[in-house]
Formats: structure tokens, sequence, C-alpha cells
DNA sequence: GCCATTTAGATTGTGTACAATTAGATTGTC
DNA sequence: GACAATCTAATTGTACACAATCTAAATGGC
């Protein structure tokens, strides 16, 4: 009985739910990388865009876009930022000047090792919980795709 | 083997790990709630708030931070936002004037049924991967805690 | 009672996010 | 080849999110 309304008017509580889960382990990852991230002068979506460049040099905005699902709205200040840093180059395509292509600079390629231990300081920070972590991000994937496909179909 | 660095030099890729996971599954959540909630004139931070209110009003600034793991740069201006929308009051508390309490206004108590259907709206849009959200929800639960306990180390 | 310390909220500055719009380049169709 | 439709980035405006700082109020020790 305690604090519950009326039949029907159950109002779901905030910690039930799992949108909030994922909406404040989002803060706990993003206040863990802050520290971390910090040193290396980065931000955690300035280190997503990196990290994929590590991956893949010369991407176009539109395809960095797609891999994060972030618009060009995000990503032309944060790229510009990253290019004021020094960390990459921001170049038109010739062949379709609509494009404009990221390259990594001398100084973002240099940093590529210290990415590498970005990820050992989050595993630890994770301790107990990473031995969960690669069922969990495949379940979230399956959320993740319902979710968009829903917003799909308006 | 195959898409390997050399020993030692293995760079994770984005989309095996957790973080970016969570990242996507939150940018995700905020698109599937962002049509619904803009129905009732709220964001989802918004949303959060009334939630939080609807169960318990009359909470200070410090409190809705505490439940929400917002500070008062975020929460001041949202409230005040949400003051001039007509959902809420704001009045400095009598007893500790330090304090700013938040009380539902009319507008805003109105708007509790409205705030029932969007849970159905949003479970619908799960779909099949609603059944494992409790599940779910605990584990993120745990991920969190691991990381604000490493965060608290510094 | 007096004053250092603590607390609550507001403010400032930087950096995401995203909708809506715009400018320029490219493509498809005739 | 002209030209409408499409595509890519950039821009504008609104709204989080948080570090750092500031102000006023309350508290604790003496």
């Amino acid at each position: 009985m305690a604090k519950q309304d009326k039949a029907g008017e159950r109002m779901p509580r905030l910690e039930q739910q799992l949108c909030f889960a994922i909406y404040q382990v989002g803060h706990a990852f993003n206040r863990a990388y802050r520290p971390i991230l910090a040193d290396l002068g980065l931000t955690y979506p300035q280190y997503l865009v990196m990290l994929v460049l590590w991956e893949q040099d010369g991407l176009a905005v539109k395809d960095l876009g797609e891999r994060l699902m972030l618009d060009s709205g995000t990503l032309t200040p944060l790229l510009k930022r990253l290019e004021a840093s020094g960390l990459v180059r921001r170049e038109r395509d010739a062949r379709d000047e609509r494009q404009v292509r990221i390259h990594l600079a001398e100084k973002g390629e240099g940093l590529r090792a210290q990415g590498r231990c970005v990820q050992e300081a989050i595993g630890q920070a994770l301790g107990g919980a990473a031995g969960e972590a690669g069922r969990l991000r495949d379940q979230l994937g399956l959320v993740r795709d319902a979710l968009l496909a829903a917003s799909r179909e308006d």
C-alpha cells in the first residue's frame, strides 16, 4: 500500500526505468573518462572521433557522423576544435567538393599510443563489472536497434 | 589475426566498447522520447525532473540534483524554463533561505496523467527488448556504481 | 556574540547535441 | 547542356552538462 496511488494510476519510479539507468551510467562513464582524457586534451566525443580516425584515416564528415550517430551540427564545431588543437586536418575532397575529409595530423598520430592506455584505465575502473561488459554491450545493441527502428516508423 | 596490429598494439574497435554502446543507446532513447515528449512541451531531462516531482513534491534543488546526478549549473536554468512554462514554482525555503524548493504548479500537476502514457509508448518502442529491460537495468546499475566508486578514489 | 567554515544556489565559460535552414556541389532527366 | 532534385557541410538557435567561481545563508567552535 505504502506510497502508491489509486489503481491504474501507478507512476513508474525513476529508478526502475531502463532509460534512466542508461542516462546515469552514461554520466558515470563521462566522469570516469574526463580526468583520463583531460591528460590528452580531449573530451569524450573528441576521443571517439580520434578512435575512428586511428582505425581509418581520411573519412568524410558524413562517414564519421554515421559511425558515431552525430550530425554536422555537432561534428563541424568539434572537428574545428580538433583542428585548432593540431590533431587533425580538414580538407575539401578535390573530386567531390561537397565533402570535407578528416586526416590525422602528426600530433594526432602521436596520440595513438596514449589512446591505447585509456581503455586499460577504464577497464580498471569497471573492476568486477568488466566481465559482463561483452554481453551487456550486445544486449544494449538490441535495445538501440529496437528504439531506432521504432523511431524510423514515425 | 585478421585486422590486428603488431602485438601489443591492438587499438580497441569502437563497436566493441561498452561505453560506446551506452553512448549510442542513450542517443537512441533520446530520439525515441523526443517526439513523444514534444507533445507535452518537455525535453527528456525536464521529463525526469517532472517524474521526480510527481513522486515527491517540494524538493530542494539539491535533492533533485542528487536523484538525477545533476548539479545546479544544469538544474537552475532547466528549472527556470519549467517555471516559465508554468509547470513548477520555485520558492525560497522560509526556514533555510539557502534552499529553493520546487513545487508542482497547476499545469504541472495536470500533466501527470499524460506522463503515464509516455512510458507505455516507450515500452512499445522497445518491443521485444522490453522483456530484458529489468535485468539490463540492474546490471547497468552495477556498472554505474563501479565507475562512480573508481571516480571517487581519484 | 563573533568569525571561520560549510552549504545551497546562481553565474560564467566551454563543449556537446540536434532541429531547421542555408550555400554550394553533384546527379539524374530530359 | 540545362535544370530540378539531391547531397554535404556549415550555420543558427535552443537546451543540456559540468568545472570553476561567486554570493548569501547557516553552522560550529570558541
